[in-house]
DNA sequence: TCACAAATAGACTGTTCGGTCTAACTTTAA
DNA sequence: TTAAAGTTAGACCGAACAGTCTATTTGTGA
C-alpha cells in the first residue's frame, strides 16, 4: 500500500518541476498536485532535494530510454535505429514544447549543486554511451569520431526542441531536425 | 550621476540570474551583489521583474551581436564570418561553462511567463533574422532553406555548449561543433 | 539662497518558503 | 487481542521572500 504514494508523488513532483524548474516549483504546489498531507510527503523523502534527485534517477533515466527507444530493433544498423527515435522525438507534444527535462534541470541546478551536477551527469553519460555503442555497430566513414557525433547529436536535438516553447513546435524541430538527418545519412558508406 | 546606479544593478542582476536563474535570484542577493540599499533599486524598478527584463534588452539583446560578431568582415563570404563567429565562441569561458544567458531564461521563463516568451523571442528572432541574412549572402547549395538551417546553427551551438557545464567545456566544444562546421562547409558550392 | 526634484537609505510588512512535530489512524504479525 | 511499525494528518515554526513606506540627503535651476 506504500508504492502507490510515493509513486504519485513522483509523478506530481515530475510534472511540476519539469513545467516550472525546481525553484519554481514549492512544496504547497507538489502537495496540491497530489493531493497529499504533508507528513506522508515528509515520511517517503526527508527533504525536497532529496525528492527531485529521486525524480532524476526513477522518472527521468528510465525516460531516456523510452524516448529514444535505443533497445529495438536490433536487426537494423544502429545509425537507422538512432534516426528513427530522432524523428520519433517529434511525436512527443510535451519533450518538444518544452524541451528535455534532464536538460532543463542541468541548466538550472548544475551551476549550483554539486549533488544534481552529478546525478544528471550520470543520466547524460549513460545515453551518450548507448547512442556512441549503435554508431559504433554502423557502417560510417572511417575518420568518424563516434563520441563526440554522439554528443553532437544530442546537443543538436536538445538544443532544437528549447528553442521558443509555444512556437509551433513538431514542425519547426522536423525541419530543423532535417540538417541533422541529411548530415548523419552523409555519413554513411 | 544616475546612469551608473542603474547600470551597476543591470550588471549585477544580469551575471546573478545567468548563473543562478530567475527564481534562484534574491533581491538581497542582488543588493549585495551591487551594494546598493533597497529605496535605490526599487527607485529604478518597479520589480524584480521588471529589471530582470530589462536586462534581456539592455544587456542580453546587445550581446548578442558581440558574441556572435555578426557585423564585421563584411568583405567575406557570410558564411565565412559565421563560421569563425561559431567558433569564436570557445574562446568565451562564461559562455561555454553556462550556455547561452537568453536560452537559459528562455527555458526558465518562457514556459510560465508570457511577457518573458515575447521579450526572449524578440531577440531570438533578430539573432536568427541575421544568420539567415549571412545564409542569403554566401554562395550555397540551392535547394537549402536558409531559414531552417539558421535555427538549426543556432539549436547546436546553444544545446553544445548546455551539455554538462562543469565538464572541460572548451576541448568538448570544439568536439562537438566540429560536426556543425563539417555539415556547413559541404554545402557551400 | 532657496525650492523642488532626484536619489539614497533602511526599517518594516504581509506572505510564502521548506521543514518539524505530535497525534491519530491503519496494517501486520504474534 | 494486542503491541509495534508503517502511514496519514495538518497545525505550527523560524527564515527568507518581494515589495512598501517614510525620512533624509544630494543635485539643480531660479
Amino acid at each position: 500500500m506504500s508504492q502507490p504514494t510515493r509513486e504519485k508523488i513522483l509523478d506530481a513532483v515530475f510534472k511540476l518541476v519539469y513545467i516550472n524548474g525546481y525553484n519554481g516549483t514549492s512544496m504547497a504546489m507538489i502537495l496540491k498536485e497530489c493531493g497529499i498531507p504533508k507528513g506522508s510527503l515528509y515520511h517517503y523523502f526527508k527533504s525536497k532535494k532529496a525528492m527531485v534527485l529521486a525524480v532524476v534517477s526513477e522518472r527521468i533515466n528510465p525516460r531516456m530510454d523510452e524516448f529514444y527507444q535505443l533497445n529495438v530493433e536490433e536487426s537494423q544498423e544502429g545509425i537507422d535505429t538512432l534516426l528513427a527515435a530522432i524523428l520519433k522525438v517529434s511525436k512527443k507534444e510535451l519533450l518538444v514544447s518544452y524541451g528535455c527535462p534532464l536538460n532543463r534541470l542541468n541548466q538550472e541546478m548544475s551551476p549550483v549543486d554539486a549533488d544534481f551536477e552529478k546525478a544528471i551527469n550520470n543520466v547524460y553519460n549513460r545515453l551518450r554511451d548507448k547512442i556512441t555503442l549503435l554508431l559504433e555497430n554502423s557502417q560510417l566513414q572511417a575518420d568518424v569520431d563516434k563520441v563526440s557525433l554522439s554528443e553532437f547529436i544530442i546537443a543538436t536535438v536538445w538544443g532544437s526542441i528549447s528553442l521558443s516553447p509555444t512556437q509551433s513546435s513538431t514542425s519547426r524541430y522536423m525541419q530543423t531536425i532535417t540538417h541533422l538527418i541529411n548530415y548523419l545519412k552523409s555519413l554513411k558508406v
